[in-house]
RNA sequence: GCGGGUGUAGUUCAAUGGUAGAACACCAGCCUUCCAAGCUGGACACGUGGGUUCGAUUCCCAUCACCCGCUCCA
Protein backbone atom coordinates (compact mmCIF):
# COMPACT_ATOMS: atom_id res chain seq x y z
CA UNK A 1 0.00 0.00 0.00
CA UNK A 2 1.13 3.36 -1.05
CA UNK A 3 0.53 6.37 1.32
CA UNK A 4 0.45 8.90 -1.20
CA UNK A 5 -0.53 12.77 -0.41
CA UNK A 6 -2.95 12.51 -3.29
CA UNK A 7 -4.65 9.81 -2.19
CA UNK A 8 -5.12 11.74 1.49
CA UNK A 9 -6.55 14.68 -0.12
CA UNK A 10 -8.83 13.14 -2.03
CA UNK A 11 -10.17 11.72 0.79
CA UNK A 12 -10.27 14.61 3.06
CA UNK A 13 -12.24 16.47 -0.16
CA UNK A 14 -14.59 13.51 -0.62
CA UNK A 15 -15.39 12.13 2.79
CA UNK A 16 -15.93 16.37 4.38
CA UNK A 17 -12.67 16.73 6.64
CA UNK A 18 -11.02 19.10 4.42
CA UNK A 19 -12.29 21.38 1.42
CA UNK A 20 -10.60 24.17 -0.86
CA UNK A 21 -10.97 27.74 0.61
CA UNK A 22 -13.70 29.64 -1.53
CA UNK A 23 -14.20 27.10 -4.05
CA UNK A 24 -17.16 28.51 -5.91
CA UNK A 25 -15.44 31.68 -6.68
CA UNK A 26 -12.19 29.32 -8.04
CA UNK A 27 -10.31 29.09 -4.60
CA UNK A 28 -7.89 31.62 -2.73
CA UNK A 29 -4.75 30.39 -3.20
CA UNK A 30 -3.73 27.51 0.15
CA UNK A 31 -6.97 28.26 2.21
CA UNK A 32 -8.73 25.63 3.01
CA UNK A 33 -12.12 24.97 4.78
CA UNK A 34 -13.01 22.68 7.60
CA UNK A 35 -15.87 20.18 7.05
CA UNK A 36 -18.01 18.31 9.25
CA UNK A 37 -15.55 15.97 10.05
CA UNK A 38 -12.08 17.86 9.73
CA UNK A 39 -13.68 20.63 12.40
CA UNK A 40 -14.67 17.31 14.90
CA UNK A 41 -10.90 16.41 14.05
CA UNK A 42 -9.08 19.74 14.20
CA UNK A 43 -11.69 20.46 18.01
CA UNK A 44 -10.56 17.04 19.25
CA UNK A 45 -6.65 17.67 18.65
CA UNK A 46 -7.32 21.13 20.73
CA UNK A 47 -9.21 19.66 23.33
CA UNK A 48 -6.50 16.99 23.77
CA UNK A 49 -4.17 19.71 23.57
CA UNK A 50 -5.72 21.87 26.44
CA UNK A 51 -6.69 19.22 28.57
CA UNK A 52 -2.86 17.98 29.16
CA UNK A 53 -1.45 21.47 29.20
CA UNK A 54 -3.83 23.45 30.70
CA UNK A 55 -6.83 21.71 32.53
CA UNK A 56 -4.41 18.79 33.89
CA UNK A 57 -1.45 20.57 33.91
CA UNK A 58 -0.77 21.96 37.33
CA UNK A 59 1.97 24.33 36.59
CA UNK A 60 -0.33 26.03 33.52
CA UNK A 61 -3.49 27.76 32.99
CA UNK A 62 -4.97 29.70 29.98
CA UNK A 63 -5.23 32.68 27.97
CA UNK A 64 -7.31 33.77 25.26
CA UNK A 65 -5.15 37.11 23.84
CA UNK A 66 -6.59 39.04 20.77
CA UNK A 67 -5.78 38.38 17.25
CA UNK A 68 -5.15 42.34 16.70
CA UNK A 69 -2.59 43.73 18.89
CA UNK A 70 -0.97 47.35 19.73
CA UNK A 71 1.75 47.68 16.63
CA UNK A 72 4.22 48.73 19.78
CA UNK A 73 3.98 44.90 20.34
CA UNK A 74 5.68 43.83 17.16
CA UNK A 75 8.51 46.60 17.87
CA UNK A 76 9.30 44.92 20.88
CA UNK A 77 9.00 41.61 19.85
CA UNK A 78 11.17 42.60 16.39
CA UNK A 79 8.72 41.15 14.44
CA UNK A 80 8.64 44.43 12.36
CA UNK A 81 12.53 44.57 11.73
CA UNK A 82 13.50 41.02 11.61
CA UNK A 83 10.29 39.47 9.97
CA UNK A 84 10.91 40.44 6.85
CA UNK A 85 13.74 39.30 3.94
CA UNK A 86 15.26 41.39 2.10
CA UNK A 87 15.22 39.47 -1.62
CA UNK A 88 16.79 40.14 -5.21
CA UNK A 89 16.12 38.14 -7.85
CA UNK A 90 18.64 36.51 -10.97
CA UNK A 91 17.41 38.70 -13.84
CA UNK A 92 19.20 36.09 -15.95
CA UNK A 93 17.87 32.98 -14.39
CA UNK A 94 15.09 34.43 -12.80
CA UNK A 95 16.24 32.35 -9.45
CA UNK A 96 15.15 34.51 -6.20
CA UNK A 97 17.69 35.06 -3.23
CA UNK A 98 18.10 36.81 0.07
CA UNK A 99 20.45 39.44 -0.27
CA UNK A 100 21.75 38.48 3.15
CA UNK A 101 22.30 35.40 2.60
CA UNK A 102 23.97 35.67 -0.73
CA UNK A 103 26.65 38.18 0.99
CA UNK A 104 27.29 36.29 3.88
CA UNK A 105 27.84 33.05 1.91
CA UNK A 106 30.20 35.10 -0.97
CA UNK A 107 32.23 36.18 2.05
CA UNK A 108 32.53 32.84 3.58
CA UNK A 109 33.41 31.41 0.53
CA UNK A 110 35.60 34.54 -0.67
CA UNK A 111 37.54 34.87 2.89
CA UNK A 112 35.84 38.43 3.02
CA UNK A 113 34.93 39.89 6.38
CA UNK A 114 32.51 42.32 6.59
CA UNK A 115 33.03 45.82 8.14
CA UNK A 116 29.87 45.34 10.10
CA UNK A 117 27.13 43.09 10.29
CA UNK A 118 24.74 42.33 7.84
CA UNK A 119 21.76 42.60 10.14
CA UNK A 120 23.35 46.33 10.46
CA UNK A 121 23.31 46.88 6.35
CA UNK A 122 20.47 49.27 5.14
CA UNK A 123 18.80 47.67 1.42
CA UNK A 124 20.46 50.41 -0.40
CA UNK A 125 24.50 49.19 0.85
CA UNK A 126 23.42 45.26 0.45
CA UNK A 127 22.63 45.97 -3.26
CA UNK A 128 25.96 48.44 -3.53
CA UNK A 129 28.05 45.71 -1.66
CA UNK A 130 26.93 43.41 -4.15
CA UNK A 131 27.43 45.66 -7.20
CA UNK A 132 30.65 46.72 -5.64
CA UNK A 133 32.32 43.04 -4.87
CA UNK A 134 31.21 42.02 -8.66
CA UNK A 135 29.15 38.78 -7.08
CA UNK A 136 27.75 36.82 -9.32
CA UNK A 137 24.47 34.32 -8.81
CA UNK A 138 25.08 31.33 -7.20
CA UNK A 139 23.21 29.40 -9.77
CA UNK A 140 24.34 30.72 -13.36
CA UNK A 141 26.96 32.83 -12.06
CA UNK A 142 25.55 36.42 -13.86
CA UNK A 143 25.54 39.73 -12.66
CA UNK A 144 22.25 41.51 -13.41
CA UNK A 145 20.57 41.45 -10.10
CA UNK A 146 16.51 43.46 -9.65
CA UNK A 147 17.16 46.09 -6.95
CA UNK A 148 16.05 44.80 -3.24
CA UNK A 149 12.50 44.49 -2.48
CA UNK A 150 11.42 44.11 1.10
CA UNK A 151 8.94 41.41 2.07
CA UNK A 152 7.46 41.32 5.46
CA UNK A 153 5.66 38.18 6.76
CA UNK A 154 3.30 39.62 8.87
CA UNK A 155 -0.61 40.67 7.35
CA UNK A 156 -1.14 44.38 7.38
CA UNK A 157 -4.49 46.28 7.98
CA UNK A 158 -5.69 49.56 9.28
CA UNK A 159 -7.73 50.17 11.97
CA UNK A 160 -10.34 53.01 11.60
CA UNK A 161 -12.20 54.82 9.12
CA UNK A 162 -9.07 56.05 7.11
CA UNK A 163 -6.06 54.16 5.66
CA UNK A 164 -3.28 55.71 6.80
CA UNK A 165 0.37 54.51 7.76
CA UNK A 166 -0.83 55.83 11.87
CA UNK A 167 -3.77 53.11 11.68
CA UNK A 168 -1.56 50.76 10.98
CA UNK A 169 -2.09 47.66 12.46
CA UNK A 170 -1.01 43.80 12.00
CA UNK A 171 -2.81 40.62 12.24
CA UNK A 172 -0.39 38.10 14.53
CA UNK A 173 2.13 36.53 12.83
CA UNK A 174 2.53 34.10 16.47
CA UNK A 175 0.73 33.76 19.75
CA UNK A 176 2.90 33.91 21.46
CA UNK A 177 3.74 37.93 22.25
CA UNK A 178 -0.36 37.96 23.90
CA UNK A 179 1.13 35.65 26.52
CA UNK A 180 4.25 37.58 27.16
CA UNK A 181 2.09 41.16 27.64
CA UNK A 182 -0.18 39.60 29.39
CA UNK A 183 2.44 38.02 31.76
CA UNK A 184 1.72 40.07 34.77
CA UNK A 185 -1.89 40.17 34.52
CA UNK A 186 -1.98 36.04 34.44
CA UNK A 187 0.28 35.89 37.35
CA UNK A 188 -1.17 38.59 39.47
CA UNK A 189 -4.96 37.29 39.36
CA UNK A 190 -3.24 33.52 39.04
CA UNK A 191 -1.39 34.30 42.23
CA UNK A 192 1.23 31.89 40.33
CA UNK A 193 4.81 31.58 41.43
CA UNK A 194 7.24 30.87 38.82
CA UNK A 195 7.66 28.28 37.73
CA UNK A 196 4.55 27.98 35.91
CA UNK A 197 3.02 28.76 32.47
CA UNK A 198 0.29 30.23 29.78
CA UNK A 199 -1.13 28.31 27.57
CA UNK A 200 -3.09 29.70 24.20
CA UNK A 201 -4.70 28.43 21.29
CA UNK A 202 -5.37 31.18 17.95
CA UNK A 203 -4.86 31.89 14.96
CA UNK A 204 -1.79 33.49 13.40
CA UNK A 205 -1.30 35.09 9.96
CA UNK A 206 1.83 34.87 8.21
CA UNK A 207 2.63 35.85 4.55
CA UNK A 208 4.75 33.13 3.53
CA UNK A 209 6.28 33.25 0.23
CA UNK A 210 5.76 29.38 -0.65
CA UNK A 211 2.61 28.09 0.98
CA UNK A 212 2.15 24.69 -0.07
CA UNK A 213 1.77 20.79 0.41
CA UNK A 214 -2.19 20.96 1.47
CA UNK A 215 -3.08 22.15 5.03
CA UNK A 216 0.96 22.03 5.83
CA UNK A 217 2.08 25.56 5.03
CA UNK A 218 -0.27 27.80 5.21
CA UNK A 219 -0.72 31.77 5.61
CA UNK A 220 -3.36 31.41 8.24
CA UNK A 221 -2.63 29.01 10.46
CA UNK A 222 -3.75 28.28 14.42
CA UNK A 223 -0.76 27.46 17.25
CA UNK A 224 -1.08 26.22 20.42
CA UNK A 225 1.20 27.70 22.19
CA UNK A 226 2.98 27.27 25.76
CA UNK A 227 5.23 29.84 27.52
CA UNK A 228 6.62 28.50 30.83
CA UNK A 229 8.34 31.05 32.93
CA UNK A 230 11.23 29.43 35.16
CA UNK A 231 14.22 30.90 37.14
CA UNK A 232 17.29 31.63 34.86
CA UNK A 233 19.54 29.00 35.49
CA UNK A 234 16.55 26.21 35.38
CA UNK A 235 15.97 26.89 32.18
CA UNK A 236 17.50 23.90 30.54
CA UNK A 237 16.17 21.01 32.85
CA UNK A 238 12.69 22.66 32.05
CA UNK A 239 13.65 22.47 28.62
CA UNK A 240 14.34 18.54 29.11
CA UNK A 241 10.83 18.63 30.93
CA UNK A 242 9.11 19.61 28.02
CA UNK A 243 10.49 18.44 25.34
CA UNK A 244 9.70 14.93 26.55
CA UNK A 245 6.14 15.79 27.57
CA UNK A 246 5.00 17.17 24.21
CA UNK A 247 7.16 13.69 22.98
CA UNK A 248 4.67 11.57 25.03
CA UNK A 249 1.69 13.94 23.90
CA UNK A 250 2.38 13.04 20.22
CA UNK A 251 2.13 9.15 21.15
CA UNK A 252 -0.71 9.85 23.14
CA UNK A 253 -2.70 11.26 20.38
CA UNK A 254 -1.95 7.93 18.19
CA UNK A 255 1.29 9.05 16.69
CA UNK A 256 3.91 6.11 15.78
CA UNK A 257 7.13 6.57 17.64
CA UNK A 258 8.81 5.64 14.71
CA UNK A 259 7.91 8.22 12.21
CA UNK A 260 8.86 11.11 14.62
CA UNK A 261 12.00 12.95 15.27
CA UNK A 262 13.81 15.39 17.31
CA UNK A 263 15.98 17.73 15.79
CA UNK A 264 17.90 19.75 17.63
CA UNK A 265 19.10 22.91 16.48
CA UNK A 266 22.82 23.81 15.57
CA UNK A 267 23.76 27.24 17.35
CA UNK A 268 24.34 28.44 13.84
CA UNK A 269 20.81 27.45 13.51
CA UNK A 270 19.34 28.99 16.70
CA UNK A 271 16.94 32.38 15.81
CA UNK A 272 18.79 35.04 17.67
CA UNK A 273 16.92 35.05 21.03
CA UNK A 274 17.63 31.23 21.73
CA UNK A 275 19.70 29.44 23.23
CA UNK A 276 18.34 26.45 22.41
CA UNK A 277 15.47 24.84 20.27
CA UNK A 278 14.50 21.34 19.51
CA UNK A 279 12.19 20.67 16.35
CA UNK A 280 9.62 17.63 16.73
CA UNK A 281 9.54 16.55 13.07
CA UNK A 282 7.25 14.09 11.10
CA UNK A 283 7.35 11.52 8.28
CA UNK A 284 5.15 12.99 6.20
CA UNK A 285 4.81 11.19 2.43
CA UNK A 286 6.06 13.97 1.35
CA UNK A 287 9.56 13.86 3.81
CA UNK A 288 9.98 15.27 7.01
CA UNK A 289 8.52 18.11 8.27
CA UNK A 290 8.29 20.11 11.30
CA UNK A 291 5.22 19.80 13.84
CA UNK A 292 6.01 21.41 16.74
CA UNK A 293 9.67 23.70 18.19
CA UNK A 294 10.11 23.46 21.68
CA UNK A 295 12.56 26.70 22.38
CA UNK A 296 14.34 28.32 25.33
CA UNK A 297 13.62 31.80 24.40
CA UNK A 298 15.61 33.30 27.73
CA UNK A 299 14.26 36.54 28.95
CA UNK A 300 14.34 37.94 25.35
CA UNK A 301 10.73 39.09 25.25
CA UNK A 302 9.83 39.97 28.65
CA UNK A 303 13.34 42.59 28.18
CA UNK A 304 11.95 43.64 24.86
CA UNK A 305 8.74 44.58 25.82
CA UNK A 306 9.80 45.86 29.45
CA UNK A 307 12.06 48.05 28.01
CA UNK A 308 9.55 48.86 24.96
CA UNK A 309 6.53 49.34 27.20
CA UNK A 310 8.46 50.84 30.32
CA UNK A 311 6.95 48.36 32.65
CA UNK A 312 7.96 46.75 34.88
CA UNK A 313 7.83 42.73 33.82
CA UNK A 314 9.55 41.00 36.55
CA UNK A 315 8.82 39.28 39.02
CA UNK A 316 9.70 39.10 42.81
CA UNK A 317 10.07 35.38 44.16
CA UNK A 318 9.34 35.38 47.78
CA UNK A 319 11.14 32.39 48.37
CA UNK A 320 14.29 33.80 47.91
CA UNK A 321 13.82 37.29 47.87
CA UNK A 322 14.41 38.16 44.37
CA UNK A 323 13.85 40.28 41.59
CA UNK A 324 14.36 38.69 38.08
CA UNK A 325 12.68 38.37 34.48
CA UNK A 326 12.26 35.01 34.19
CA UNK A 327 13.45 32.66 31.14
CA UNK A 328 10.57 31.05 28.82
CA UNK A 329 10.66 27.94 27.39
CA UNK A 330 8.30 28.06 24.81
CA UNK A 331 7.08 24.81 23.45
CA UNK A 332 4.99 25.73 20.14
CA UNK A 333 2.83 23.40 17.71
CA UNK A 334 0.74 23.79 14.59
CA UNK A 335 -2.77 22.60 14.86
CA UNK A 336 -3.49 22.09 11.08
CA UNK A 337 0.14 20.55 11.05
CA UNK A 338 -0.60 17.89 13.69
CA UNK A 339 -3.86 17.24 12.21
CA UNK A 340 -2.21 16.45 9.05
CA UNK A 341 0.00 14.26 10.70
CA UNK A 342 -2.73 12.74 12.44
CA UNK A 343 -4.63 11.95 8.88
CA UNK A 344 -1.36 11.00 7.17
CA UNK A 345 -0.80 8.15 10.10
CA UNK A 346 -3.88 7.03 10.25
CA UNK A 347 -4.69 6.12 6.51
CA UNK A 348 -4.71 2.38 5.56
CA UNK A 349 -5.61 0.64 3.12
CA UNK A 350 -6.30 -3.26 3.99
CA UNK A 351 -6.60 -6.16 1.83
CA UNK A 352 -9.27 -8.02 2.82
CA UNK A 353 -9.77 -10.53 -0.30
CA UNK A 354 -6.40 -10.29 -2.69
CA UNK A 355 -8.46 -12.37 -5.43
CA UNK A 356 -11.83 -9.99 -5.20
CA UNK A 357 -9.62 -6.90 -4.75
CA UNK A 358 -11.58 -6.57 -2.13
CA UNK A 359 -9.76 -3.45 0.05
CA UNK A 360 -11.17 -1.39 2.52
CA UNK A 361 -9.34 2.56 3.16
CA UNK A 362 -9.29 2.82 6.93
CA UNK A 363 -7.94 5.94 9.45
CA UNK A 364 -7.08 4.45 12.68
CA UNK A 365 -7.60 7.46 14.63
CA UNK A 366 -7.08 6.53 18.14
CA UNK A 367 -10.51 7.13 19.65
CA UNK A 368 -10.12 10.07 21.03
CA UNK A 369 -9.58 12.12 18.20
CA UNK A 370 -11.68 10.26 16.01
CA UNK A 371 -14.36 12.46 14.54
CA UNK A 372 -17.10 10.25 14.90
CA UNK A 373 -17.01 8.18 17.96
CA UNK A 374 -20.00 6.00 17.25
CA UNK A 375 -22.24 4.98 14.26
CA UNK A 376 -25.48 3.65 15.08
CA UNK A 377 -26.69 1.23 11.65
CA UNK A 378 -29.79 -0.34 12.01
CA UNK A 379 -29.27 -3.85 10.41
CA UNK A 380 -32.82 -3.25 8.12
CA UNK A 381 -34.66 -0.22 7.41
CA UNK A 382 -37.62 -2.02 9.77
CA UNK A 383 -35.44 -1.19 12.83
CA UNK A 384 -34.77 2.34 11.99
CA UNK A 385 -37.00 3.30 14.36
CA UNK A 386 -35.62 2.04 17.58
CA UNK A 387 -32.11 2.36 16.76
CA UNK A 388 -32.92 5.61 16.14
CA UNK A 389 -33.47 5.69 19.92
CA UNK A 390 -30.51 4.52 20.76
CA UNK A 391 -28.85 6.97 18.23
CA UNK A 392 -30.48 9.94 19.83
CA UNK A 393 -29.49 8.61 23.53
CA UNK A 394 -25.50 8.15 22.79
CA UNK A 395 -25.51 11.35 20.60
CA UNK A 396 -26.03 13.30 24.30
CA UNK A 397 -22.34 12.40 25.14
CA UNK A 398 -20.84 11.54 21.86
CA UNK A 399 -20.50 12.45 18.30
CA UNK A 400 -22.92 10.08 16.52
CA UNK A 401 -23.72 8.77 13.09
CA UNK A 402 -26.71 7.69 12.24
CA UNK A 403 -27.13 5.52 8.41
CA UNK A 404 -29.77 2.81 6.95
CA UNK A 405 -28.43 3.79 3.69
CA UNK A 406 -27.34 0.57 1.77
CA UNK A 407 -26.75 -3.34 3.28
CA UNK A 408 -24.63 -3.30 6.95
CA UNK A 409 -21.05 -4.28 4.85
CA UNK A 410 -21.02 -0.66 2.77
CA UNK A 411 -21.72 1.54 6.38
CA UNK A 412 -19.34 -0.44 7.89
CA UNK A 413 -16.81 0.08 4.90
CA UNK A 414 -17.88 4.03 4.96
CA UNK A 415 -17.54 4.34 8.95
CA UNK A 416 -13.89 2.70 8.60
CA UNK A 417 -12.96 5.24 5.72
CA UNK A 418 -13.98 7.99 8.30
CA UNK A 419 -11.95 6.76 11.31
CA UNK A 420 -15.19 5.55 13.29
CA UNK A 421 -13.83 3.93 16.13
CA UNK A 422 -16.99 1.46 16.66
CA UNK A 423 -20.41 0.86 14.98
CA UNK A 424 -23.46 -0.35 17.13
CA UNK A 425 -25.47 -2.21 15.03
CA UNK A 426 -29.66 -2.80 15.79
CA UNK A 427 -30.54 -5.99 14.65
CA UNK A 428 -33.68 -8.56 14.42
CA UNK A 429 -32.49 -10.01 18.03
CA UNK A 430 -32.43 -6.51 19.53
CA UNK A 431 -35.99 -6.59 19.82
CA UNK A 432 -36.18 -9.69 22.07
CA UNK A 433 -32.84 -9.86 23.96
CA UNK A 434 -32.36 -5.59 24.17
CA UNK A 435 -28.89 -5.54 23.24
CA UNK A 436 -26.99 -4.27 20.09
CA UNK A 437 -24.01 -5.66 18.64
CA UNK A 438 -20.50 -3.19 19.44
CA UNK A 439 -18.44 -3.78 15.98
CA UNK A 440 -14.82 -2.40 16.43
CA UNK A 441 -12.66 -0.29 13.94
CA UNK A 442 -9.79 -1.87 14.12
CA UNK A 443 -10.54 -5.37 14.94
CA UNK A 444 -13.60 -5.62 13.13
CA UNK A 445 -14.37 -8.20 16.16
CA UNK A 446 -17.92 -7.99 17.54
CA UNK A 447 -19.33 -7.95 21.02
CA UNK A 448 -22.99 -8.18 22.54
CA UNK A 449 -23.58 -5.32 24.62
CA UNK A 450 -27.44 -4.75 26.54
CA UNK A 451 -29.21 -1.51 25.38
CA UNK A 452 -28.99 -0.43 28.92
CA UNK A 453 -25.56 -0.39 29.16
CA UNK A 454 -24.32 1.03 26.39
CA UNK A 455 -23.15 4.27 27.85
CA UNK A 456 -20.66 3.26 30.55
CA UNK A 457 -19.39 0.83 28.06
CA UNK A 458 -18.69 3.77 25.95
CA UNK A 459 -18.10 5.61 28.85
CA UNK A 460 -14.27 5.40 29.47
CA UNK A 461 -13.22 4.67 25.60
CA UNK A 462 -12.93 7.79 24.29
CA UNK A 463 -10.62 9.30 27.18
CA UNK A 464 -6.74 10.20 26.27
C1' G B 1 7.18 35.57 -7.17
C1' C B 2 10.04 32.59 -11.16
C1' G B 3 10.39 28.03 -14.54
C1' G B 4 7.68 23.63 -16.24
C1' G B 5 3.06 20.86 -16.35
C1' U B 6 -2.31 20.29 -15.66
C1' G B 7 -7.64 21.90 -15.73
C1' U B 8 -14.44 17.70 -18.91
C1' A B 9 -19.97 15.02 -13.37
C1' G B 10 -17.86 13.79 -6.44
C1' U B 11 -13.70 10.49 -8.57
C1' U B 12 -11.08 8.10 -12.77
C1' C B 13 -11.26 8.49 -17.87
C1' A B 14 -13.61 9.35 -23.14
C1' A B 15 -15.27 12.09 -27.50
C1' U B 16 -16.02 16.58 -30.43
C1' G B 17 -15.12 23.63 -34.31
C1' G B 18 -22.14 22.32 -34.45
C1' U B 19 -22.85 22.72 -26.42
C1' A B 20 -20.72 15.91 -24.24
C1' G B 21 -20.44 9.56 -22.93
C1' A B 22 -18.92 5.65 -19.52
C1' A B 23 -17.40 3.35 -14.97
C1' C B 24 -17.24 3.85 -9.81
C1' A B 25 -19.45 7.00 -6.09
C1' C B 26 -24.20 9.52 -4.74
C1' C B 27 -29.87 9.72 -4.24
C1' A B 28 -34.85 7.08 -4.54
C1' G B 29 -37.48 2.41 -4.91
C1' C B 30 -37.30 -3.07 -4.83
C1' C B 31 -34.36 -6.81 -2.61
C1' U B 32 -31.14 -7.92 1.45
C1' U B 33 -30.98 -11.13 9.01
C1' C B 34 -23.59 -8.49 9.91
C1' C B 35 -18.63 -6.57 6.10
C1' A B 36 -18.51 -2.38 -0.78
C1' A B 37 -23.91 -8.33 -3.95
C1' G B 38 -28.20 -7.60 -7.44
C1' C B 39 -32.39 -5.03 -10.25
C1' U B 40 -35.01 -0.37 -11.77
C1' G B 41 -35.00 4.71 -11.93
C1' G B 42 -32.73 9.63 -10.90
C1' A B 43 -29.57 13.94 -10.18
C1' C B 44 -24.77 15.70 -11.50
C1' A B 45 -19.43 18.35 -15.68
C1' C B 46 -16.44 21.23 -20.21
C1' G B 47 -12.39 26.30 -13.76
C1' U B 48 -13.41 31.76 -14.93
C1' G B 49 -13.28 36.00 -18.32
C1' G B 50 -12.18 37.82 -23.01
C1' G B 51 -10.94 37.09 -28.33
C1' U B 52 -11.17 34.52 -33.31
C1' U B 53 -15.56 32.26 -35.68
C1' C B 54 -22.07 31.90 -38.35
C1' G B 55 -20.97 28.79 -34.10
C1' A B 56 -15.70 27.42 -29.02
C1' U B 57 -15.56 22.34 -24.23
C1' U B 58 -12.21 22.09 -28.60
C1' C B 59 -8.11 27.34 -31.43
C1' C B 60 -5.70 32.04 -29.17
C1' C B 61 -4.98 35.42 -24.86
C1' A B 62 -5.60 36.55 -19.87
C1' U B 63 -6.94 35.04 -15.13
C1' C B 64 -7.80 31.55 -11.16
C1' A B 65 -6.60 26.99 -9.02
C1' C B 66 -3.74 22.56 -8.54
C1' C B 67 0.97 19.53 -9.19
C1' C B 68 6.62 19.42 -9.65
C1' G B 69 11.13 22.33 -8.97
C1' C B 70 13.44 27.01 -6.98
C1' U B 71 13.43 31.11 -3.60
C1' C B 72 11.45 31.56 1.79
C1' C B 73 9.94 29.62 6.52
C1' A B 74 10.28 32.97 14.36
Amino acid sequence: MEKTMEKIVALCKNRGFIFPGSEIYGGLANTWDYGPLGVELKNNVKKAWWQKFVQENPYNVGLDAAILMNPMTWKASGHLAGFSDPLMDCRQCHERFRADKLIEDWCGANGFSLPKPIDAFSQAEMKAFVEDHNIPCPTCGGHDFTDIRQFNLMFKTFQGVTEDTKNTIYLRPETAQGIFTNFVNVQRTTRKKVPFGIGQIGKSFRNEITPGNFIFRVREFEQMELEFFCKPGTDLEWFDYWRSFCHNWLLSIGLKDEEIRLRDHDPEELVFYSKATTDFEYLFPFGWGELWGVADRTDYDLTQHANTSGQDLSYFDPETNERYLPYVIEPSLGVERTVLALLCGAYDEEVLDEAKGDVRTVLHFAPAIAPVKIAVLPLSKKLAEPAEKIYGELSRDFVCDFDVTGNIGKRYRREDEIGTPYCVTYDFDSEEDHAVTIRERDTMAQVRVPVAELRTWFADKFRL
